[in-house]
This record gives C-alpha cells, structure tokens and sequence, in this order.
DNA sequence: AATGAATGAGTCTTCATTCAT
DNA sequence: AATGAATGAAGACTCATTCAT
C-alpha cells in the first residue's frame, strides 16, 4: 500500500542499533542455511520458508535481520565467497614463498576442503547461473574473479622470471581461472564425468604447462 | 547452420499452408523464442507470457504445442544444444584430416558463431546454472559433453599417435572441454575481463600445450 | 526477487493492446465492487479478497486489469469523485439560468441520489480520511474541490451582482463547500444527529445567509 | 491545557520514583508518541513500533501498560478528544458571561492553540476517517460531538434570547459544529486552499448571520 | 487454430503479539 | 520493569495453466 512520505519531527533517538551479539549469531546462522538451501534447491528454487526452516526459525524471522529474501542471499553468497578466497590465502601463506610452488598450493586449495565443499561448488554455480542476470550477483562475481586473476597473474610473472622465461601472465592467470571455474561447473553438474581428482591433477598439469620454457603462452605473442 | 538467433526474421503469423506443417512451424517459433527469452532474463526469469509475447502469439498458444512451460523450455535448451554440436561438427569435417587442424577447429567454432553467439552462451549458461537442480536438464548437459568429450579425446589420441606422443587423452579432452566451458561462462558473466578473443587464444594454446612432448599428460602418471 | 534490466532486442511488436470489451466491462465491475468493499471496510480495511469476491471474481483477475491494490481503489475513488461532480454538474444545468437557484440545486444534489448516496459518502470520507498521508489520494481531493469551489465561487458572484450585493465570493465558496463536507463527514459517523434532511435545510438556509444583503461576507472585508 | 505535542519535551527513560507514578507517566509517553504517530502516519500506517520508538522505548513495552495496539490507539484519540474539549472549554470560561462573545470565543479556539495544532487536526481526521467502521472509534466520536453541539446549541438559544430573535438552536449549532469540522479535514488535506485564518473567519461570520434577526434559521420553519 | 479471460496455488513481506531473560 | 527475539497469521502479488469462444 501507498504509504505517505515520512515528516520527521522531534524524533527521539532510535532505540540502540548496535548487533547485540544475538543478531550477529542469527545473521549467521541465517547465511549459513541460505547457503544450505541454495546447494539444495538452486538459487532460483530457493525459498524464505526453506532458509527458515533449514536454520531451525519460523518463517517471519528473516524480517528481522535482513531486509529481505534477496538480501539474505546476496550476503550468504558473499559470504561464500569470502571463505573460498581465504582458503585459497590461506593455502598460498602455508606453501611458502615459492611463486610456482604457491600456484599448486591455489590448485590444491581448490579442490580440497576448506576451499572446496559439495555446496561451495553447488553455490558457485548457482552465482555463475544467475550472475548474467542480476547486477548485484554480478558484482560479487567480477570483485571475485578480478581480484583472483590479479593474485594468480602476479605469482605467474614471478614464477615465470624465477625460472627465466616471458610468459603472458595475464592470459596465464586467466587460463588458470577458467580452468578451474570450468571443473567446478562441470563437477557440480556431472561429478561422475567430471572427477575431482582428475580435475586437480588437470590443473596441475596446467601450471607446468605454462611454465614450461618454449610451451606456454609467449609475452608478446 | 541453424542458430537460435536466425529466427529473428520470421514474420509473425505466417500465411496458413499445410495443417502440420503450421504445427511446425509453432513450435519452431515457440523454441527460437524461449532461447531468445532465457537469454533475456535468464532460465528462472523467463515466463511463459515473454516468451508468447516474444514469438507474437498470444498467452494460451503454448499449451496447444507443448505440454506445459517446462516443456517447451527443455525443448528449447535441447535444441540450442543441437546447434552448438552442429556447428562443432560442421566445423571439424570441414578442417580436413589432420587431427590438430580439428581440434584448432573446434577451438576456433566454440568462439564465433554460428557455435558462438551471446544467447547461445546466455543459455548454456542457463543451462549450467539449472542443472544440478533439474533431472531433465542434467541428462541434456551430461549427454552433450560426454558425447562431446568422447569426440575430442578421439581427436586428441590420433593427435598424439601422429606425433610419436603419449598422452592421457581422456585427461587432455576433459581439460580442453572444461577450458572452453570455463570461458563461456566466464565471458558470460565478465566479458570485459574475459576477452573473447583472448579466450580463443588460451584454448589454441592449451591444444598445442597438451600436444608437445613430454609437457602434456602423459598417459600413465 | 531482483530482475535483470531488459535488454530490448528483436522484440515483436506487443500483442494487442486495445482494451476489448471486456476489458472495460471488467474493470468496471472491480472499480464498484471496490466502491462498494471501500464503502463496507473503510480504505484501510478493505482487501483485495474483498474486492473481488464482492464482485465475483477469482483473487487473481485484479492483476489482470490494474497495477495492483492501489492502482485500482485510486480508480475506485477517482471514479467515485467524478460522479459525484457529474451528478451537481447535471443538477445546475437542470436548475435553470438563475445563479441562486443553481446553487440551490447544487445543495440539493449533495444531499439526493444520484449525488449522495451512503457508499458514495462513505468512500469520500474514507478518501478524507486518507488523503493526508496519501499523495495520490490528496490529488484526487484537491483537484476536486478547487474544481468544485470555482464554479461555486463563480455562482456566488453572479448571484450577489444580481441582487447589487457586494461579498466576498471565494470565502462564501469556501464555507458553502466546507459545509457540505462537514455535513457528509458527521452524517457519515453519526447519521442520527447529523440527520440528513436538516443537513440539506442548513445548507439552503447558508446559501441565503450569504446572500443577504448586509450580512452575508462583505467584499474588502 | 495538556496537548498532545507538549509532551514532547519529555526525556527518554527518566528517573525511577514510584512505580504506580512510573506506570502513570509511561501510560502518558506511549499515548502521546501514538498521537505523535497517528499524525505523521495516519490510523491505519501507524505500527507498534513507530509508536515504541516514537516514545524511546522497546517494541515489548507496550503490552505492559495496554491490552494491545487497539486499545492503546483508542485511549490516545480519547486524550486527543478531551484536550480540545478542554481547550475550548476553557476559551468559552476566559471569555465572559456573554453568549454571543463565547460563541466567537469557541471559533477562535476552533482555530489557535491548544484547542488546534497540526497534530489535532491530523488526529481529528483520522478519526473521521475511521469511525464509520469502528465501533469504539465512533462512540468516541458521537459522544464528543453531541456533548459540544449540545454546548453551542444553549449558547446559540441564549444568544438569540438575549437578541430577541427565534432561531432553531440546535439547527444553528449543527452548522456551526459541522462548518468546523468540515474547515478541519478540508485544511488537514489542503491548507493552502483552506486556510487557516480565512476559514477561521467564516466561523465567525456564521456565527453572526445565524444571530441576525431575519435572516438566520427561524425556529419553527 | 488461436485468443485472452479467469483461476488459484505459491511466495514474499509486514507486523501485532508473546515471552524468556 | 524493560527488552528485543521469535512467532505466525494475513495480505498482496506473480504466473502457469485451463478453457470457452
């Protein structure tokens, strides 16, 4: 319904705003079965009564810490995104400082939990499913993928002139980004033709690929 | 070859001929108008109402052609499916013999048309993103790459037969598949970080990568 | 949920527009029945459950013919309003040349059918009772009663100039009209002591209060 | 005089003392911050928790000091009621012993502070706006309507006694009270065609033209 | 064969109320 | 006494489907 434009007057001040530790643990618990739901039943399958009930409230709870449906999925999928890339960090400040040594750690981290969960995959793919069509999705994707392809490019250079060779880092990066998105989308939809392991030793083998002297992608080809 | 987006030309209400060929030719328009529509808005976005208005006919026609929404999407993902496949194999037969020319075919076809448009990647990205959550989508996508893959891999043993080389070809095709599909999604998403033509690019080179000795899977690791 | 913004290509041109018939019969039928539903529960209370039982239709067919709620009880009242006008426009022009008794005939027509009736008084105190949190609302409101005080306004000072009288016309208009609101308004909620018949009887009785010679509101005042 | 917007001085939580005096002036603070509410929002847009954070305090506090919302929302237009009463009750007192004098004086107060604020129109209106569907809301309304035309109606007999006139009083006073209420909700919906002073003034020339002797309503007509 | 009118199920959202702390 | 977390009912809106013409 048609509501009338607000003449604030003599407003007090708005009774405490700050999350008081009980909204921050429901905002969570909220993301976290929204990222359940949409591994189950899509994002365009997804329902607030299905988040609701996957977290254990009653539908009406939602209201209360988001300011919608869509709210809440754009933060779990945020939220989701997040733990793949500070998996990914993670993974490349444990394998020491060795640039081509941390591109493998990045692949390793890739298929392998914490950075790789049946429902990160599923929850990856409904983004990319969904991205072309929803500015907000898209927006997570591309702040994502950029900032990715930018850390695996800078590794490719360095571990391209430790071992002396020009390569097209950026192409490298990219390749390497791509290849790993297309396992994911292939293994969330056909894990059985789409095998993880050999999706992982796949990747690998990209990387000696493209550091490979005379085989991988020239600078200034 | 027949893409979606050459329907575009057809006159609404075209004169009566035969009985089924009319049927036909409904049906056609209402397929080449559902891919048009989920690259519009995406497989969840689409409605039967856009994809009517799309094809200049009326709300209730759809039910006298197909079964019922879903229908007619499966068949319209399916045929779009037919098409990309089409090109692919129009594009190897007509690279001649030699196996690495095929493959660079199949590379050169998956970036530009008629294999390559931006509604035929919009739904396949559709298609990605729908179906882990959807049986009949599912068995299209898995029958479209395994027959699909099963054609690379040929290409790729004769490839390295010729050239004194062995490889894992199942591994070399799966990586070639899920490169080239990792692109398509991507240049759905973020076509301005994932360059079409730079794309092309990384998958040549992937081809020529897998295909040099002693750099490329070799069978049996 | 969040659409993607439509990227207009190729589209046929939209399927009939021209409201056929039944169009317009329908939406008149949801325009009374809201008249009426408004008229039952108040502005506030009414649903479009409501309103479409009272016409007997489905709660869906709204969507077919309006906007939505809103879109259609703004219709409601606006067409409310103007058959209220239309009736007094009707009701001068059957009274004669005569400024006085046109106005006579205008008090008349407040207080008689088809210019008064106990919905058509409830849906304006409904509409009085909402207009000042409601933009739409108090444009309707106001567009009626400038229009109304005008005429009124005008047949005051055709009316004093014929009896040599001078008077202040805007601010007789202003209390002919505020009278005949105020009237509507207590009969509305307290029909009892607000008896219509005396209601009628004290709006003649103002009419030639005001112009009477020396009493009434003196121009220059 | 107690009017609802003094009270907005109030500072949020104050100091305990006895918890009858607590109840008391928390009763007090809710029902102003719902009159508060009522006019910036309308009878129907009001919510509990506009009201709650209008008066500073938490969404639960209102069910310790009333049934529920409706009883609340009532008490409060009752206290809106009984301050104009008291207001003009007041100005008839302050204006001396002379009927026609106090008649001008309830005009006055009709239309200055405290007896008419923005506030109290709004208020007003909204009750107007609901009491046709609400039993309690039209018992407030009828109750305080009958006890004030019954007031101007002695006023105005008194007056025409001591005038020597016959005149219907009660008719006289059913004018009076219904041009202020119709000045009320048509300056609530357009005070710029309604104006406050313009509409004051034709209250107090009613008044004189219902006192002229011959012109006014006759008793008996 | 084609239309578009009508239906009704499904979903999101709002919000008064309850209640444990 | 006060808080604000949680509930669940109610209502608006969308849209696939059916069907009379």
């Amino acid at each position: 319904m048609e509501t009338a434009t607000r003449t604030s007057t003599r407003r007090r001040r708005p009774v405490r705003r700050k999350p008081s530790g009980i909204a921050i643990e429901r905002r969570q618990d909220l993301r976290d079965a929204a990222v359940r739901s949409i591994a189950k039943h899509g994002y365009a399958g997804v329902t607030v009564s299905m988040i609701c009930e996957e977290a254990g409230f009653s539908r009406g709870l939602i209201g209360h810490y988001f300011k919608g449906k869509d709210d809440l999925l754009l933060e779990a999928i945020r939220a989701m995104s997040m733990d793949v890339a500070r998996a990914n960090q993670a993974a490349v400040r444990a394998a020491g400082k060795d640039p081509r040594d941390r591109l493998h750690a990045v692949v390793r981290s890739s298929f392998s939990p914490p950075g790789f969960s049946a429902d990160q995959v599923a929850v990856w793919v409904a983004l990319v499913g969904s991205a072309r069509w929803s500015p907000s999705l898209r927006a997570i994707y591309r702040d994502l993928w950029r900032g990715y392809r930018a850390g695996i490019s800078k590794l490719m250079r360095q571990a391209a002139e430790q071992r002396g060779i020009a390569i097209d880092a950026e192409l490298a990066a990219l390749s390497f980004s791509q290849l790993i998105e297309g396992f994911w989308v292939g293994w969330a939809a056909d894990p059985v033709a789409v095998d993880r392991a050999r999706a992982e030793k796949a990747c690998h083998l990209l990387v000696d690929m493209l550091l490979s002297p005379a085989v991988g992608p020239q600078a200034g080809d």
